[in-house]
DNA sequence: AATACAATCAACCGCAATTAC
DNA sequence: GGTAATTGCGGTTGATTGTAT
């Protein structure tokens, strides 16, 4: 159970004398108790400080700051293998605290990362729309796409969650087409492993989308256009699958259904439109996937 | 020189997991 | 086995420092 630092504790950054006496402490009765140590050290602290600072400061043999390309190196492939699990990655660098190992991801190794072009969350690289050469009919429906689709608010995080989702949506409309029930959507940071073994169980439910801030894209022309902006009037068709980050579901395969499908109405006003020569949805797309241009785009589809 | 803004990082908080009783 | 206490973890905050205008 949590429960609040006991009242009247001093709380914020650590005086020389506060150290001098946890360390004197410490190395006098060792750490026991975290709880009581702190009255019988004479500290005006809680047990969750003591043991705070004593951890990532205080202990001896901890190494501070002064990251090798070794270590970044290091860090960088314990985090794609075990993601934001700091203790387990400190675990392979000895002296090294969870803390600093967190702040140093956070403020340098991620940045670095994003400027690769490499997602931090998910290490694979970020696809650019602006790469793509689309047009500027295309950049506007993938911004109107994305508008109703994700709460993320970052520039790069709305290039390569919108690229997930097109290829979601491409892949389950694909898979929709051959299947006569209604699929669910998947959700969040999923890949097409997770897409394949997905188990179909449609799951109905209404609620809002959350929208997302505003960024610019760049179209085949040199122009720039507006990326998704806030639109607090855009709802959730009616079945979507319920959760704040959801994308919103399949157009149903009957008839009668009367939802409309973001991505279908891309293909339609921006894909066929690009080639009116092409009869269908599946004629377009086949015409895209020729485009060499798009060839990465799909390739990182398929690969 | 003054101010605003950005970057950094120590420390906090809430929750989950583990341990003690 | 159940409950409370303790410890550990990860996300977040906010004070401080650095940089740009």
């Amino acid at each position: 159970m949590a429960r609040s630092p006991e009242n009247g504790v001093k709380k914020g950054p650590w005086s020389i004398e506060e150290d001098k006496k946890l360390i004197e402490y410490i190395e006098k009765h060792g750490q026991g108790n975290w709880q009581t140590l702190p009255k019988q050290a004479g500290l005006n602290r809680c047990g969750k400080s003591c043991r705070l600072r004593w951890t990532n400061y205080l202990r001896p043999g901890i190494k501070r700051g002064g990251f090798s390309a070794e270590d970044e190196a290091t860090i960088t492939a314990l985090h794609k293998q075990l993601g934001n699990k700091w203790s387990r990655i400190a675990a392979h660098l000895p002296r090294r605290t969870d803390n600093e190992i967190k702040n140093f991801w956070n403020t340098h190794l991620k940045k670095k990362l994003l400027r690769k072009g490499i997602d931090p969350t998910t290490h694979k690289p970020i696809p650019d729309f602006n790469l793509l050469n689309l047009s500027r009919t295309q950049l506007s429906s993938v911004s109107n796409l994305y508008n109703v689709i994700s709460p993320l608010d970052t520039a790069l995080n709305f290039q390569a969650s919108a690229n997930d989702l097109i290829k979601f949506q491409l892949l389950q409309n694909m898979m929709q087409a051959i299947n006569p029930n209604p699929l669910p959507y998947v959700q969040g940071n999923t890949n097409l492993a997770d897409l394949i073994q997905l188990n179909w169980i449609f799951n109905g439910a209404n609620t809002d989308f959350t929208t997302s801030t505003s960024h610019s894209l760049q179209c085949s022309d040199g122009e720039m256009i507006p990326g998704p902006i806030r639109d607090d009037n855009v709802k959730v068709p009616s079945n979507v699958y319920n959760s704040e980050y959801s994308l919103p579901s399949l157009f149903s395969v009957t008839p009668e259904s009367s939802v409309v499908n973001p991505l279908e109405n891309f293909m339609h006003t921006s894909i066929l439109a690009e080639a009116p020569e092409q009869s269908n949805v599946f004629d377009a797309l086949e015409s895209l996937v020729d485009d060499e241009a798009s060839s990465s785009f799909w390739k990182d589809i398929l690969g």
